[in-house]
DNA sequence: CTTGGAATGTCAACAAGGCTGACATAAACT
DNA sequence: AGTTTATGTCAGCCTTGTTGACATTCCAAG
C-alpha cells in the first residue's frame, strides 16, 4: 500500500515506510493502555473517572487556573467539564475562588485532600514511566518526547510548551 | 517529591526526575490526543467511533482472527465488543464466517468496504505519524517505541509482538 | 450610563461505549 | 452424558462526551 520512500529515494528513509507507521501506531495504542492503567485503578475504586484525573492533573500543575483555561488544555465543553469539578468540589477536593481582578472567573486549587489524591494517582503514573524510561536510557527518551512533541496539534503544542515554562 | 537519584547517585540519571517523568506524562496526554484526531474526525461523520476504528484495525490486521482473540487484544467485554461488530456487519464493512474446523469460532474479514475505511482511517493516521517521524528522525523513532514498548502491559506487549511477527 | 459580550454555572436531554449479570445455543471435549 | 468453550443477546447501569437554552455577573466600549 504505496510506500513511503520512491524506488530511487532509498537513503535511510525505511523508518518511514508504510509497515514502520503501523508498528508506531500500534505501539501508540497498546502503550497509552498501559499508561493509564493504574491511575485508573486506583479511580475506580474511589468512585472516580479519568476525567476527574485529569481536572486534578492540570490543576495540581497550574493551582489558579480558571475554568476557561481548563477547558482550553482539556479541550471538552463547559458542561462535561463542570459535572467533574462539581464532584471534586463537593468531595472537598477543588477549591474554587471567585476572581479578585475579576469576579467572573472562578480560581481552582487543590485542597489538602485534593493534592493527595493526585499525589497518589501521580505517583502511580510516574513509577511506571520511571521503570520504562530506566530500561530504554536517555537518549531513547529524548527520542520519545520529540516524536510526541511532532505528534501534537498546534494548540496543544503550545499548552504543553506553557506548562513547561512554569514547571522547569 | 522523592526524586529519584539519591545524592550520591547522580551519574546521568536526571532524565529520571519526577520532572522529567512528568513531562513524559503530559507529552503523551496531548499526543494521544492528536493521534486520534484526524481518524475521529472521519469516524464521526460516517456515523463510527473510536471503537469500530480499532476494530477494523485489528480485523484488517489480522484477517480471520476471531472474537475472543479481537477481545483479548481490545481489553473490553464480548457485550461492548459485539454491539460495535453488530453495526460493522450489518453495515456490511466486516463479515463474520462460521469456522471450519472448529464450528463455534466466527471468523472475521472485511469486506471491501470495510477495507476501503480501513484505508482512509488508518491512510489519515499514518500521515500524522509519518510527519512527525520525518521530523525527528530514525533515532529518535527508535527511541519512541523503546519507550512505548518499555510501558505497556505484558500482555500487550505480547499482542503487540504477536502482531510483529506476521506483519514483518 | 447603557449595552454588548465574555466568563461562568446549571438544567435537560441525548449518545457512545464501557461495565455486570443472566440466559441461550451450538459445538467440542472428556 | 455432562461439562466446558465460543459466541450472541437482552436488560440495565455508569462515565463522559455532546447540544441547546437560560441566568448571572461583570468588564469594557460606545
Amino acid at each position: 500500500m504505496a510506500e513511503t520512500s520512491g524506488p530511487a529515494g532509498n537513503e535511510t528513509l525505511l523508518f518511514l515506510t508504510d509497515d514502520q507507521l503501523r508498528k508506531g501506531i500500534e505501539a501508540m495504542f497498546f502503550a497509552y493502555r498501559g499508561f493509564t492503567a493504574d491511575p485508573d485503578r486506583i479511580l475506580t475504586v474511589k468512585g472516580y473517572g479519568r476525567a476527574h484525573h485529569r481536572a486534578v492533573h492540570f490543576i495540581n500543575r497550574s493551582p489558579g487556573t480558571t475554568v476557561n483555561n481548563l477547558l482550553s488544555i482539556l479541550g471538552v465543553t463547559k458542561q462535561s467539564l463542570n459535572r467533574v469539578m462539581r464532584t471534586l468540589i463537593d468531595d472537598g477536593l477543588v477549591e474554587s475562588r471567585v476572581g479578585t481582578r475579576d469576579k467572573r472567573e472562578r480560581h481552582l486549587f487543590l485542597t489538602e485532600r485534593g493534592e493527595a489524591l493526585e499525589a497518589e494517582l501521580s505517583t502511580a503514573q510516574r513509577n511506571r514511566m520511571r521503570a520504562a524510561f530506566r530500561q530504554v536510557g536517555p537518549e531513547a527518551v529524548v527520542g520519545f518526547r520529540q516524536v510526541l512533541e511532532a505528534m501534537m496539534d498546534t494548540d496543544m503544542r503550545h499548552h504543553y510548551a506553557r506548562l513547561r515554562e512554569a514547571g522547569e
